[in-house]
Parts: C-alpha cells; sequence; structure tokens
DNA sequence: AAGATTCTCAACCGCGGCACA
DNA sequence: GTGTGCCGCGGTTGAGAATCT
C-alpha cells in the first residue's frame, strides 16, 4: 500500500516521533500554545507537518490525557454513548475526560466491538443468552429509570422502583423487560421537569413515541439509566440488558432520533 | 524454537466545515 | 457568491508486539 506524499514533499519528516521532537513541541506549546498549528512546526523548529504536530499534541502529549487501560466504567460508557451516538468519536470523547477520540476509537475497533458481539450474539433478534441464569434474573426484574441528579451509588441503591422512595427518582414506572413500551403517562412531563438539571445528561433514553407508543414524543430528555439489578450506575450487564431492550425494539425503526 | 497469524495503537490521509477576504 | 486557508473528524494503515501453531 502506497500513501500519496502528504509532507515529504516539503521535505518534511512523517512517521513516529522521536523523544527529542516531542520535548521540542511540549516546551514550544507551554511557551507560546498552539494558535496555528500551520505555522508552529517551522516556528518550534520542527520537521513536521502542522497536522502531524496537532495529532502528536492531542493525541498523545497533551498533559490532561489519561494513560492506561480503560476501565470497566469507561468501557461502558463508550457502549453506551456509542449508542446513541454512533462513530462520532470526538462526542463521546468529549464526555471521557482525559481520552482521546483516537484512543476511544481504537478501543471500539479493538475490544469493545467484540465485547458487544459476546454479549449479545452476532444477531440481536435472534440473541441467546450468555449465562441462562441471567437471562432467567433479566426476565424477573423490573426496568428502572433514575433521575440524573442523584445516580444510584449503590447496589442498595438500585432497588426496583415500587418501593423506591428516592425523591430523585423522578418516574417509578415498573416495567418488565417484556413490556417496556409502556411508559407512565406521567413520565415525560417528569423528565421535562428534571431537564434543567445542572448534571448534563450522560446517557439519554432514546425514547420517543416511535419507542414508546403510548406515550408523547420526549424533547430530549436527560436521563440516567440503569436496570433494576445492576450493581452499580455502570455495571455493564445491568445497562447492556437495557439498551438491548431499547434498541432491539427500535431496530425496524428507519433511524434514531438526532441529538 | 521458529515461522505464521492476529492484535494493538500511533499516525496518516482525505474530506467537510468554518472563517475570512 | 467564490476562493483560500486552516482545523478537526472519521476511516484506515502498517510496524511492532503478542499469541498461536
Amino acid at each position: 500500500m502506497v500513501r500519496a506524499p502528504c509532507c515529504e514533499k516539503m521535505g518534511l519528516k512523517k512517521g513516529p516521533w522521536a523523544p527529542e521532537e516531542d520535548q521540542i513541541l511540549i516546551n514550544y506549546i507551554q511557551l507560546h500554545g498552539h494558535g496555528n498549528w500551520r505555522a508552529l512546526p517551522k516556528q518550534a523548529g520542527l520537521l513536521r507537518c502542522g497536522k502531524s504536530c496537532r495529532l502528536r499534541w492531542t493525541n498523545y502529549l497533551r498533559p490532561d490525557i489519561k494513560r492506561g487501560n480503560f476501565t470497566r466504567e469507561e468501557e461502558d460508557t463508550i457502549i453506551n454513548l456509542h449508542e446513541m451516538l454512533g462513530n462520532r468519536w470526538s462526542a463521546i470523547a468529549a464526555r471521557l475526560p482525559g481520552r482521546t477520540d483516537n484512543e476511544i476509537k481504537n478501543v471500539w475497533h479493538t475490544h469493545l466491538k467484540k465485547r458487544l458481539k459476546h454479549s449479545h450474539g452476532s444477531n440481536a433478534n435472534n440473541r441467546q443468552p450468555i449465562d441462562p441464569s441471567k437471562d432467567i434474573k433479566r426476565e424477573q426484574q423490573p426496568v428502572t429509570i433514575y433521575s440524573p441528579v442523584s445516580p444510584p451509588q449503590s447496589s442498595s441503591d438500585v432497588s426496583t422502583s415500587e418501593n423506591n422512595s428516592n425523591s430523585n427518582t423522578f418516574t417509578t414506572k415498573t416495567e418488565t423487560n417484556e413490556d417496556v413500551s409502556e411508559i407512565d403517562e406521567n413520565f415525560w412531563s417528569e423528565v421535562l421537569s428534571a431537564e434543567n438539571s445542572s448534571m448534563a445528561a450522560d446517557f439519554r433514553v432514546v425514547g420517543s413515541d416511535q419507542y414508546f407508543p403510548s406515550s408523547p414524543p420526549p424533547p430530549l430528555p436527560a436521563l440516567e439509566t440503569v436496570n433494576g439489578y445492576g450493581s452499580n450506575l455502570y455495571d455493564t450487564d445491568a445497562n447492556m440488558d437495557f439498551w438491548y431492550i431499547l434498541f432491539t425494539r427500535a431496530a425496524d425503526l428507519p433511524e434514531l432520533p438526532e441529538f
């Protein structure tokens, strides 16, 4: 595979960065910032194109980058956000402090796609449970939707909702997984009342009249979502099962709503 | 032990959007 | 309205590492 030359014709270097180059770039940006990427390499004395410098900085050298493996919570967040946003890696990265779009893109292609495949099987409509005991559990447990104002912090908070008197739980509608299409009439009005929450929604219920025919179309409800038996907010199985329900039922729709 | 295969991830490319003249 | 330059995004590549046979 031969690529068209990008910077070579200018006598500029490409490929892996040397530690000395990194240091030059770091020093320059710490002193002068990076107002103009195109001009930066010349001013800093680097034989690189501006694009390469920007990429190196944003994906690797930036001081606020979190190195190391992704936590389970981060992976779950990516999976959920990907369900909603698709391949909008920068939008996903914006919700994961310290992680870059490139990194997220990589982890999606190398780990998470496989994980989803294992979790859901190759065809969501023909899903085979990995662990039958879990599936029994899924059948028996309700789905609970919580306010983002105070998401549940422990398994005890993620109780089934009928008895949940937590004031931050603005819907107490209990749904079995076989019946998520029925949502309490008050639900969306409660959603709307929570819309001014100072917490931006990391997860939104992708809900509309299309998904929930008996409910009014919600204008971008801001919600954290869990299901009734998650051990914590980001419990993979809990979230995955929840989203599975929503999106499987939405599978026949022409497209997901825009956010 | 060695070659083949697969995986990982930093880096590249091309395109679209935006600002400005 | 058009042209130009720059930036950021998403898709893709390929070298090196890890794993398999």
